[in-house]
DNA sequence: TTGAAAGCGCTACCAC
DNA sequence: GTGGTAGCGCTTTCAA
């Protein structure tokens, strides 16, 4: 019984506050939480007749009413990755935790994209938005900043915007991975890198890998030691190795600017025979957070071990979540920058003074 | 110049009737493209008029009045998990091709938060539902159905559910898999399972494997086959490993029922120092569509090679925005069902007739 | 402490 | 073809 049967059609405010003879504004009161500014008894009988009306009020009513959809558009430059996913992750989890919902929509590495994705996001009134760029320059991304649009930024800065932004830097991790090479004995450092610079991350570690480079292995021209390549060309990985070791005296090591570079680099190593790191050392960043989270360590797993810097894009994508909330609360404050530390995990891969010692 | 200088709240449709000196209808009928309803020249003055003014719809208002938000809600189990994110982008582009948004949102694998987390997207008045299910009975869920929301299940049957679905049933592969394991001369064949089996494929699995494991090698109890661990406890998948050699007289083969139990179960194999295919056979699901996408074929690189069923979550993805698509189109339709097919990838691990051959 | 009424930005319906 | 107007479900004054 009691099953009030019938109405397909979902119950409104308004069918609360007639079955509970109180007035919409009262069963508003309660729905957001005012309980205080209630008497206990009405309070009663309007959750009552919420629960057995199985009342679910609109966000959608509620957002156009209050201008607050308490919704964050989350902009992730390709979600199929795992540094994509953790930040997805870690983005999610701080929202939630703060009553928001994440609306998560990728580019598929596409700037074009990237621009209608951000315009759907606003349509549909999102409090703010949180990016991941796939382009280094967005023009309209800055202008939504500049329109008062709340924009945090991930791992990726823009140019000209002055937003608040979660990454990490690489300046000091490169330094000490350069410089263990060195000391290790090998005989060239090259920095293995995918064709577009458009990326702010990829351009850092470039930028900070030649700055080590003159210092470390006393370089005169750190540009000579990039090589470019595709990782989802063989051919183009296996011809920068071809190249690095007919023209380096001594064992060479390979720092990879991404993930998938590394493993491109190492896959060329194994069609080549070569061992690590006695022919040639390999060390690039681990970008997948979620690796470690599933319980396996891939950097591990891969030949005698590979020797990596640790980024954290869980981490990143909440304190980016972090920066948000705050700002929603204080949309005035200062943009400020939260740089989350990576590490350098040394492993086989690298350690050729060892390797020669034994 | 010419910009409009000031007003910084957005501009409504009402600013553009008035600006065109056109209705509200007007401007209305030109956004949702029914030009053919339209003048051509009033068409083109809302067309300026829209531009100038860096006008955009507010989607909450439409919904509301409309009852129509273009946006379907996507519950996966757990998106950090190259699976869980292969469905999410299967899932996302087909949404997209069809005009629709996504609001994706992780369970993080739990009932509970997988019951809130649609909650939350119903407010949100999404037209439908995606789930990849965290569970198997979920109460509300079939509830929802019964009350008109359309829903798609992906990979996961939920029990006493009739609602479309894309998944993919193992019984032909899991049959293929032990029946050459039997031929490849491994004593006896051991499931490898983790100890829930609340979740549809796992259970599928299971079954698949009791079903063909008495035909393929004979075993009176196939229940005496399966063995419970816990990937995450290193000591549970140890004992079972043992257990599994001490009461099988020659090479025994495992099957793992999830690929994180089969990266378990390498793990347990290299701890014990034991060869593959000699000592012990190895395989079992490769869930992780990601991978393959990233170029980086991991079950290759493990050890001498894993054999496995390869499934393909992002097609399955695709798969269930179809179905939705198709749905809201024509919601009377009947329920339809889309298998995916997955393949058995033969590998080092099992490949015991060679290895003793040569 | 409670309620009446206006209105968020848009679409649907009905007139012209 | 075009426009006026009511109203989607809620929050927000303001008054009682």
């Amino acid at each position: 019984m009691a099953t009030t049967g019938n109405s397909r059609r979902r119950p409104t405010i308004s069918d609360i506050a007639k079955a509970a003879h109180v007035s919409k504004t009262t069963v508003s009161r309660f729905i957001n939480g005012r309980t205080d500014e209630l008497s206990p008894d009405l309070a009663a009988r309007v959750e009552a007749t919420i629960r057995e009306l199985d009342y679910h009020p609109s966000a959608v009513a509620r957002s156009l009413r209050s201008h607050r959809s308490y919704t964050v558009g989350v902009l992730v430059a390709n979600i199929a990755t795992p540094f994509g996913t953790s930040i997805v992750s870690g983005v999610s989890e701080r929202l939630r935790e703060a009553g928001y919902t994440a609306i998560v929509v990728a580019a598929d590495d596409s700037a074009q994209r990237q621009g209608e994705l951000a315009d759907t996001l606003l349509r549909h009134q999102v409090d703010g938005l949180i990016v991941n760029s796939a382009t280094d320059k967005d023009h309209d991304l800055v202008r939504l900043g500049d329109r008062g649009v709340p924009v945090v930024l991930v791992d990726r800065a823009v140019e000209g915007a002055d937003f608040d932004i979660a990454l990490s830097t690489y300046d000091a991790s490169m330094r000490a991975l350069v410089e263990h090479l060195a000391e290790q004995g090998f005989a060239r450092a090259a920095l293995f890198t995918e064709p577009f610079v458009e990326v702010g991350p990829r351009r850092d570690r470039h930028e900070a890998f030649c700055a080590v480079d003159c210092g470390a292995f006393g370089s005169p021209d750190p540009e000579a030691d990039v090589f470019v390549v595709n990782p989802w060309e063989h051919e183009t990985v296996d011809a920068a190795l071809d190249e690095l070791l007919a023209t380096t005296d001594g064992p060479p090591a390979i720092v990879a600017t991404n993930t998938l570079t590394l493993i491109g680099a190492f896959n060329a190593i194994q069609r080549r025979g070569l061992s690590m790191p006695q022919d040639v050392g390999l060390c690039g960043p681990d970008d997948w957070g979620w690796a470690h989270r599933m319980g396996w360590d891939w950097p591990e797993s891969l030949g005698p071990g590979v020797t990596t810097m640790v980024t954290r894009p869980y981490s990143m994508g909440f304190a980016a979540a972090d920066l948000m909330v705050t700002r929603l609360a204080q949309p005035e404050r200062a943009h400020e920058t939260r740089d989350i530390p990576t590490d350098v995990v040394f492993r086989a891969s690298t350690l050729l003074g060892r390797a020669q010692a034994s």
